[in-house]
DNA sequence: ACATTTGTTGACAAAATTGTTAAACATTAA
DNA sequence: TTAATGTTTAACAATTTTGTCAACAAATGT
């Protein structure tokens, strides 16, 4: 097993997954089983490491959302596809989002500068074009987008909030998302 | 002035405005300007400093959806201010979900127990009567709910991301989420 | 005016966190 | 086997961050 892939992983596990967006060194090398020097070794410093899983974490989810959208389906296949493939991914990491926005403000320089994303924005053109055939009702195709991932990430990524809220358990939040899938592709689209 | 009030309105800046979720005691002394012994002085430690926002951002976000769910306007009125205060609320503190997100998670423990929202609960009730009477669309009130804050809140908490997504500037993606409200308004009532 | 309480400050100590280094250990190739 | 290279470890040093304290200043009450 590769050390720096697996001391990668967990600290993914630790930000993404549990939420602790500012572990310490000490808290990955203990959660990951190896001696803390080890990060250092792989990584040179804290920040780079944190650099490193944030420039992975923006470069697997363009690659997912490519996948999607440039895959040769019809519009409406692709747009289920996208929701299953991208509800997965946050219900996997929760906290991804969260992190990539506490990074992006508080360390405000990031290296790969990440440039527009272009299957967003061809994604868009589709979108466009359904609705000038009828399919979907007309809207700005960037607040449609918008209005995708808002219904698909928020209710996953505020659900401690929401549970205490609403007074639901685990269970029962967790079935409330299951039927969200649905919903979302039924309230978009309509 | 007050110092404790003022620290304290300091903090929820570098927080919920800033984005800064882990500030330092320094940082947070520096930029309000005081020594930075008075946050011991007033708040005994940094958690303890920490514990006090994050039941303060609770409790008055709890009352601003009180004042708004309890007024005795018709639901349509209701639904428009509500995403009225909502919306204006987030724009102030776009990072202060994220903070009690946060918050919730790493310090499991969070002293005045946070229990259910009983103004949540009866306005999800006042939505079922609606769907009832035919108003609005029958769904489950509870997802209604979800989506209604999916959509006011995720663009603006999200809006480095979606700047960056979109090849947008600050001016351009102004404009985008001043649009929402009507939006949101619209897409939560057909 | 004086005493008492309240607020503020800088200096210090303690704790936590990070980064470095040299030595030990393992693996591979000559 | 030996040398060379790569990996891991513990100990150390440096830095950052927090909390405490005694002294000082300002405000308040008698």
């Amino acid at each position: 097993m590769n050390t720096e892939e697996h001391i990668k992983a967990t600290a993914k596990d630790i930000f993404f997954f549990k939420g602790n967006l500012h572990a310490t060194t000490q808290e990955i090398a203990d959660a990951a089983a190896v001696n803390r020097s080890l990060i250092n070794y792989y990584f040179r410093s804290r920040d780079h490491l944190f650099e490193v899983v944030y420039n992975e974490a923006v470069e697997t989810m363009r690659n997912q959302l490519d996948n999607v959208i440039y895959s040769k389906v019809p519009f409406m296949d692709k747009l289920e596809s996208l929701i299953d493939v991208y509800m997965k991914e946050i219900l996997k990491y929760p906290y991804k989002e969260s992190f990539l926005i506490t990074e992006i403000c508080c360390k405000n320089i990031l290296l790969k500068e990440k440039k527009k994303s272009q299957s967003l924005i061809a994604f868009a053109e589709e979108v466009k074009q359904e609705m000038e055939k009828g399919t979907i009702k007309k809207t700005d195709p960037i607040h449609f987008i918008i209005n995708l991932f808002s219904l698909m990430a928020y209710p996953i990524i505020m659900a401690p909030l929401y549970r205490k809220l609403f007074d639901l358990n685990k269970e029962k939040y967790q079935e409330l998302l299951s039927e969200r899938k649905a919903l979302v592709f039924k309230l978009i689209t309509e």
